[in-house]
DNA sequence: CCTACTTCGCGTATCACATACGCTAATTCG
DNA sequence: CGAATTAGCGTATGTGATACGCGAAGTAGG
């Protein structure tokens, strides 16, 4: 059915790959390959290529391919490409774990610990915030993850409901920000174009754009009003959203 | 060279389309189609498939299908999907002015709704927050939305480039939530399982999990921890957003 | 009205992918 | 060693995007 670029996922064989320990059979020739030797070529493939050509830009042919296997070689050990997907979710996850330190740190620290956390793990796998992760979050790495962040904010005395929706909160932030980031900068890739370049290239559209007064407040603007990175619009942000929740436990506990 | 899914566009010629008058040749056989019939046609085939399918499901063929012609017909009219893309991104929100009343509004209303112009749209088109933005917010439409909300918010007294990190930020917000929210949708479409099945279906797997000892805080969380709505949590984390922009302006402007 | 010219519609071919099927190879057990 | 079992993977199928080029449908001029 060609099922195309990993959507289709089945939750069910998805997660029997996850937390399934296999082991193998005692009769019958040996594997070649193993299901962690897989994921990792995926996730080595996906870091090469996604920078550049974006996730679809990985393939079954370019992972075995890596591997040295044939490409059908690999549907031995996972269903399908979207099940792949899942296991390189999960897997990717267990690199990061962030440094909550001792466990003495504010809730802030904590939060921000997570966001950077997260930021990193989309900035080294420039593929990562681009799968659905809608329903992947339950692999043993993920749970372990927010299992840890929520202990630490539980302290705070806030309902765990309220945890929960902050730590959804500042994850679909992060994310947002991330894929707007990559998206500039595959587009520079691509392009051959710089942001500078290319603004430079629209000049004369935008020009007449501006001259034509239906956009008074654009062509107003201060000089610097795009000196910014994405970098420090995340961080900008994420203070403004961490200010938000500091003025929400303030009410809730006084 | 086959370019796949829309990537590898090219900003020159999408631009031109955007923004020049195409005026028709004198000679020659007249078009059956327009490049607006075309973009339509393209948006209403996506608005059906991207709620179950996701964006890769728009096919040119289903354009052309739907518009009654051949496949390759397009091509006369449009570069390539990539193109095309940036074409629909752009009418798209042309539909979406955002009420803002009578120019009398404070910054909070004046941004809750753009947010809320975002997320309707990602609602409607539910393809949208999943199309490459990088480069394509120069139309004319995106254009004027922008113009206009800077123009609210600039009676501020904030510098420029702190208002356009505002909007950058909570633009990206918003669409973070809406993709996770359609990725949760589109999976309870596709898997005939509602978010309640599926947990119970994992019951199994995550009552192991529990019971390990390895998530203790997970073991112990509120019944209702999960009981929210990604509505809920669209708003609850905007007026968050919001609180810390407040505490923003305050330091800024006394 | 006919002809040369121009632009359009689109069939056909090519190439990339995911993946089903089934054959052959490699091992272990008896 | 032969039967049973499992792995590797070539080949075929179906779907996408899109290059190429032909024949059709109009127009301007004579």
């Amino acid at each position: 059915m060609t099922t195309a670029n990993g959507d289709h996922r089945d939750p069910e064989r998805s997660l029997k790959l996850l937390w399934d320990d296999r082991a193998r059979p005692p009769r019958g020739r040996p594997p070649a390959l193993t299901l962690d030797a897989i994921v990792a070529a995926a996730v080595a493939t996906a870091d090469e290529l996604a920078g550049t050509e974006g996730v679809e830009a990985l393939t079954m042919r370019a992972i075995a391919t890596r591997l040295g296997v044939g490409t059908m070689s690999l549907y031995r050990y996972v269903p399908g490409k979207g099940e792949l997907l899942d296991l390189m979710l999960d897997r990717v996850i267990a690199d990061y774990e962030p440094d909550h330190g001792d466990g003495e740190r504010g809730w802030r620290e904590v939060l921000a610990a997570e966001a950077d956390r997260q930021w990193r793990l989309c900035m080294d796998h420039p593929w990562y915030p681009f799968v659905d992760q809608s329903r992947a979050m339950l692999g043993p790495n993920s749970l372990q993850g927010l299992d840890r962040i929520l202990g630490l904010l539980r302290r705070l005395g806030v309902d765990d409901r309220s945890l929960m929706m902050i730590v959804g909160v500042q994850s679909d932030y992060v994310m947002g920000v991330a894929r707007s980031y990559l998206n500039e900068r595959r587009a520079v890739e691509r392009t051959g174009l710089s942001a500078e370049d290319f603004w430079a290239a629209q000049a004369p559209t935008l020009e007449k754009a501006m001259l034509s007064g239906r956009f008074p407040t654009m062509a107003a603007l201060d000089e610097n009003t795009f000196d910014w990175s994405y970098e420090q619009l995340f961080e900008f942000g994420l203070n403004r959203l961490h200010d938000g929740f500091a003025s929400y436990f303030e009410e809730r506990t006084g």
